[in-house]
DNA sequence: CGACAGATTGTAACCGATTACAACTTGCTC
DNA sequence: GAGCAAGTTGTAATCGGTTACAATCTGTCG
């Protein structure tokens, strides 16, 4: 079944078959409904590599993720590939494994897949990886760390405004001594959300002392041990921020495991909003990264350049800004408390 | 950049590059070395669509799985594409979303990117798209439900094994009063889940109450929601099984919404052990599935198929049998308990 | 030394689409 | 009715590999 007898059964050629499914405005309709019907009679499809072949276009996105068990990703992949398919085109996926080598593979499989587009939503990956895309005129966009001056679109997450949001909320609840865990340090997206913590902490006039930074690992065991520790200091903290919900859930653990409550004790706010942080028990105070907004842009930025035949790639800048989702892991701060 | 460059600098035909990279034996070793520096010089890679399209061989396999969102599914694919691409094989995922409206689409990206080969890990595969893929002759392999009789390789979980595990823990503990919260009755593994339970306690000859049990949806509300009515009962069980992981997640939430303890009061036995299963609090005691394991046996599968030239696919069964792993959600029975 | 088998390499058809270009229709205008 | 533009359709080259088959080379043996 090939389009050779789609034209013999329309009786056109096989050009006329090929240009009324790519929508081409040069057939007749008379023509194009004949071909529509002979098409819908064998029940064909065209043949995707003889396409990608032909075209030079494969319909295939890439989409770089650092692990897909991270919960942060599985919604983002999801939204991408929905897109994606709703518009005809394949998705990819590769996970980079926060891996240098990892990353040349994903890289690697992309060009050899011959990509319309990639979007890259992790941080490890070298300009010299980048050149290669380059090369190959593959438009790109990136998550956080783009560059559309160079020709790399990127969505920009204003980390401030969605800290400002939890500092804000946790200020207004009377807590002053506010303790951070971060992600790790050689995670840049970690550093960012370290930064805009710090920032944030500063424009408020609150005091930021160093023995109340702590560093996690984005994982529940790292949240947990961070809190562990900060659970030795002299003067504790009456509420906590987590670089991301798993962070913020184990250091819950911790809290319960010392017999403090939260939030009657002390309040937590986590990073990210993923699915399981509305059914924790309590159900997490978080500040919302809406994957569903960053698939969205991701999309649009690959589908919009790939639209422009031959200009320069119109490289964008999208904005997202988390939002503050108010839970049941922060309350008032309470009086002296023991220890 | 194609093979003809590639030729050219070898001073050999594009035939005999073709031959090299593909690893025929019917290349003089000296001539393959020469081949294969011009490749390294030129930095050169094959066009995997021109491959395809005249191989007819994508070295593509579908993965469709119901929803990437769900905690079970991301570790089977990143191990099934770690497997994939260690091969050099590409991997495309695809969400069903339990619709068969969707899942017709699913198939039908399948069959136009040519795919190798298909793992279905799910259950929403209608007999008449069973069809497509078998008059394409496309390798399959199904998680419970193939028919390795009609063509279709199959992975066959041992769940009477694992949940026997699971009871004669919770028996050994002392417990009689057992519970279950089981998945949706519309999805099938939920249905063989539950007559496993079921056979398993008539086995050791525990009586099957009817009013304890219970149905969840497989997350985490419907799991809170189930405890919540087993809790209003006269004679409250001791211990539950939960389907899988998060409703466990959610019945340890309303117990302890309840003021009861986990395991001291109620304990709770989950399955699949999903990653966050273990950092828990409690940690909970569980019945792993291990993903890894399925989707070794779905890549097999279906690579050992694609090995076989022309013969009848050889449809092969293979079992899996899960191990129970204990943590801190399940101890020994009580006394009688405040009513 | 010629014949022949086996190993190696090259030639060219083919996979199934896309698309530049040519060719043919129409319908106007003058 | 010739001339011409716009609209429609067909012809055939092309994309970059794979592979059947033909051609050539090498070595061995009688």
């Amino acid at each position: 079944m090939n389009i050779q007898a789609v034209a013999d059964r329309a009786r056109v050629s096989t050009a006329t078959v090929s240009r009324t499914i790519n929508g081409s405005n040069k057939v007749a309709p008379k023509t194009a409904e004949r071909v529509r019907r002979a098409i819908e009679a064998l029940g064909y499809y065209p043949n995707t590599n003889a396409r990608a072949l032909g075209s030079g276009r494969s319909r295939i996105y890439g989409l770089i993720i650092s692990d897909i068990t991270n919960p942060f990703f599985p919604e983002l992949v999801k939204s991408f590939e929905d897109m994606a398919v709703r518009n005809g085109f394949e998705v990819i996926v590769a996970n980079t494994g926060y891996s240098p080598e990892r990353t040349e593979v994903c890289v690697q499989r992309m060009l050899e897949r011959k990509v319309d587009g990639v979007a890259v939503m992790t941080s490890e990956m070298g300009s010299h990886l980048i050149d290669r895309f380059h090369r190959g005129q593959i438009p790109m966009v990136f998550l956080d760390t783009g560059d559309p001056a160079n020709g790399i679109s990127n969505i920009l997450v204003d980390y401030g405004a969605g800290v400002d949001d939890a500092v804000e909320h946790l200020a207004s609840l009377g807590h002053t001594r506010i303790a951070f865990i971060s992600g790790p340090m050689d995670l840049a997206s970690a550093r960012t959300r370290r930064q805009a913590l710090l920032a944030s902490l500063k424009r408020k006039g609150i005091t930021v002392n160093k023995s109340l930074i702590e560093v996690g690992n984005h994982r529940i065991d790292g949240g947990r041990a961070a809190m562990d520790r900060l659970l030795t200091l002299e003067d504790r903290p009456t509420a906590v921020i987590a670089s991301n919900d798993l962070t913020a859930i184990g250091a819950i653990g911790s809290l319960h495991r010392h017999n403090l409550r939260v939030p009657e004790d002390v309040s937590v706010v986590g990073f990210d909003d993923i699915e399981i942080s509305a059914f924790m028990h309590p159900a997490l105070t978080t500040v919302r990264l809406s994957r569903a907004a960053i698939a969205d842009r991701a999309f649009q930025a690959l589908y919009r350049a790939g639209k422009r035949e031959e200009g320069p790639l119109p490289a964008l800048e999208y904005r997202i800004r988390p939002e503050l989702i108010v839970r049941n892991s922060t309350a008032a701060v309470a009086g002296k408390r023991r220890g």
